[in-house]
DNA sequence: CAAATTATTTAAGTATACTTAACTTTACTC
DNA sequence: GAGTAAAGTTAAGTATACTTAAATAATTTG
């Protein structure tokens, strides 16, 4: 059986994993979770047992196909039940991720995919990250690049962010900086790397903080 | 905390102690939620135990304001996702029941409050059911009928149905008898209790077991 | 390369939510 | 009112998913 906590477990795996490449260490795994490392040692026999994963003591967990097919699933949930929640519900994209947090652990198949039907089978959700279809794949060509490498006096456009906590969705939303909309690099601060832009014809100061965390990509015109 | 478990348990408890007026005995309750009656008697102490119901031993459980409060607030949200899947996704009302199972345990008040809001407030979901407010109150005043006291030549119109297994909503979406969908009762076989209606010019026949489960109101023209 | 530090696991304990089996209480019948 | 059947509880045990504390393995550093 898929419980709530195992398909967060193999939710994290996968992602820390970076879909299946590298090895996970408990450290990150605890971390990431908000648990301590001796509920994920428990956790990783359980999985491995079970054919979710590949776990050796001391060095590491791998995610297996299985594991892998299942921590799609749950992403696939998620990302559609976050556009869904702002297409056809209305919620701005910094109130979806929580809500979808829950919601993707009690959604059938069934479901789901009447809701990608619904959105007429979407790629991306709003905070731009691609969303598998059906069969588990990603089909989205990444062409989009870090904030940090913007220079000055050329139009971006944001395609990605890569934080769904509170604060930092919230100040986007804050400053109208929102998926897909446009701005102007105006300065660029070696220093402290911060960034100054214009949208909507007024100018914001980012911090090397947030802009690590948004990706974009540059119109030509 | 309330656990998806107890939530099933308070929604239980509320339904079959009719709101809060009649006890809930043990065996009931058990079998309502395909568990033991040992688990019965656990769960009510830990309910006892938070103040969401009144538990006394051997004589059976009565639920407390702040139990119902709770229970009203899972109903709500089982029965405005099963009309948002019908309306808003195009669900049938035979396949709602399942998912709003599930979802009901894991929506949040702000998001069900939305949903509500998309719906214009409704007063009743797919099958008849009022649905509570926000504050958890039932405005929908009854006045429907059980489908036994029809008689022959009158013509009525499904008003509310009182099962949700799958074999019984699948049997009715076959022949198109749906919520507010209008019929003429041709004969009543007094012998089985049985009746042969006309819906949609085609007819029916509607054994006992089938129609004291239906809540009609008579159209008078 | 040995010592120290960090990473990880094991052990023991807790809470929830179940089970079956044994026992107790209540209700019913003669 | 005693005997019995049904209803309900208690006891003991299980699985999941956590915790802290102690022990062990791996890695880093002098």
């Amino acid at each position: 059986m898929a419980t709530i906590s195992k398909e967060n477990y193999l939710k994290a795996i996968y992602t820390l994993g970076e879909g299946n490449s590298k090895l996970v260490s408990s450290t990150s795994l605890a971390k990431e979770l908000n648990v301590s490392k001796a509920a994920i040692s428990e956790m990783a026999s359980r999985l491995a047992g079970q054919g979710f994963i590949d776990y050796k003591k001391y060095k590491g967990i791998k995610i297996l196909s299985k594991g892998k097919k299942l921590a799609i699933s749950v992403i696939r949930k998620h990302r559609l039940w976050e556009l869904f929640l702002v297409d056809s519900l209305g919620l701005s994209w910094d109130e979806v991720h929580n809500e979808a947090e829950k919601l993707e652990h009690c959604t059938t198949d069934f479901l789901i995919d009447k809701i990608d039907e619904h959105l007429k089978f979407p790629k991306t959700d709003p905070h731009g990250d691609p969303i598998p279809n059906k069969n588990g794949d990603f089909r989205t060509v990444w062409n989009d690049m870090s904030m940090k490498e913007c220079v000055e006096n050329k139009s971006y456009s944001i395609v990605r962010v890569n934080d769904r906590s509170d604060d930092f969705m919230k100040y986007l939303s804050k400053i109208k900086f929102l998926l897909n909309k446009e701005f102007i690099v105006i300065e660029k601060l070696a220093f402290d790397g911060s960034l100054k832009i214009e949208i909507d014809k007024i100018k914001h100061m980012l911090s090397e903080k947030i802009i690590e965390n948004i990706f974009v990509r540059e119109i030509k015109n």
